[in-house]
DNA sequence: CCAGAATCAGCAGCCAGCCGGACACAGCGC
DNA sequence: GCGCTGTGTCCGGCTGGCTGCTGATTCTGG
């Protein structure tokens, strides 16, 4: 066990089957959830949902909260390679060969996290059975590519400072709740935490947003980032 | 017509349907070229597949070749989002929702190319009249996942002459052809091209390559990379 | 098949931006 | 109280971006 809790079993023994495909609204979520097998857990922050060498065998579903996938050096180093946001799917490795593979990644809860996982040979008979599903998971996993490709573009922008708008402007899309002085983005990040993510240094970071905050653009209140208008953020990269 | 040849229709008429799925070795060209409204086309070095801006109604399977995936900036700035390698699939975004959407990457042959396309709705349909068709789909998803994470941890690497290094291997993964003294990379890159892909200038990668070079790691034959020793190489950074 | 055009490769010099390391201090939990 | 993590700041040094130029290679249209 790795420090979280399951309760055990599908709270809601949801349809499987042909059911989920006459039932057009059916969501992922639904889906998921009516998998054999299928486990719904709750992770704290920063405990380890799995770790780079371990069998991959689920597939999750986040359904709450934000998860961080890392890459591991044997430096200590640790680079961000996605910070998922609710719905995401993850684990689908597993689902690739029916080779026996594991984790190169390490998948940390980056909030309070709450998700779905199911065993992979499930998820496969599921969609034999059932093709809505098949369709679900690949619109799933095509949102997932989107964002991992906006990422790309954040990180091959050239200079720090372009990068970091870049990479507040996805977080605003992924994590950001609209409030009266603009949109906050809704993660406790450290400086450090976004430093790997965008492959900088914490002293880098610091100076940067202290820039921002200095020139009106963003406010930083106990490490949860406003950013007052995104449009004219956007304009600080040409 | 955007400078590609049309040998329309599917060229075998494959099984459709629940044929696919009783057949196990079956694989994502067949079903792809199974599909209805499917064509095959042939695309020159240089030519576009799609602007940014066209609808996005077709997916494509990339057959033989490579295809580029860029974004491109107001500035005429071009950064490449990802350099697709043969079995992939991309377009996917007209599978997203039902709603009409539309690309906004470019997407240009890199090298001369063969392609299935097929119309989104024809993709949706026979995942759900064969379940097969689903699970193919989705480990061709899974895999562009993979590569395209693999991207986002070479960029991450701080110094230039790590991501270069870093970026050859994932070239000699995806697009080599090992040799008598190594593996060479199967297309023509110019400098520009590679800094576009991982965020640097073509000055700077002159010079890197040049040092490359100098240390007997690789060896530049008319725009053809050959990598001696991948594992040496990847000694070059920490 | 050739000539001109366009793209590509290589070199050098300048200088800003960023990394690395170090240090002080503020919160926060134990 | 003490330790730990996170923030803010300073400074020296060097990487790598920018500009400008030249010769080589490749493409294109007659």
């Amino acid at each position: 066990m790795r420090g979280f809790s399951r309760t055990g079993g599908p709270s809601t023994p949801a349809p499987v089957g042909l059911a989920a495909a006459a039932n057009g609204a059916s969501t992922l979520l639904d889906v998921m959830r009516g998998l054999s097998g299928c486990v719904i857990e709750t992770v704290e922050r920063g405990k380890t949902i799995f770790f780079p060498g371990d069998p991959a065998e689920r597939v999750y579903l986040l359904r709450r909260g934000a998860v961080r996938l890392s890459r591991v050096y044997e430096s200590g180093e640790e680079i961000t390679v996605a910070l998922l946001r609710e719905n995401s799917l993850f684990g689908v490795l597993s689902l690739l060969t029916g080779q026996r593979s594991d984790r190169f990644y390490h998948a940390v809860a980056f909030t309070r996290v709450e998700l779905v996982a199911a065993p992979a040979g499930s998820v496969r008979r599921a969609i034999e059975q059932d093709s809505s599903v098949g369709l679900l998971l690949l619109q799933g996993l095509s949102s997932r590519i989107l964002q991992t490709e906006t990422m790309i573009e954040t990180l091959t922008h050239r200079d720090m400072s372009s990068r970091l708008v870049s990479f507040l402007l996805v977080l605003c899309r992924d994590f950001g709740v609209p409030g009266s002085e603009g949109i906050t983005i809704d993660l406790r990040l450290s400086h450090q935490a976004i430093a790997e993510a965008i492959g900088s240094t914490r002293v880098t970071i610091t100076r940067l947003l202290g820039d921002l905050r200095q020139a009106g653009l963003v406010q930083i209140d106990r490490k949860k980032i406003t950013v007052f208008d995104p449009v004219a953020l956007a304009k600080r990269f040409s």
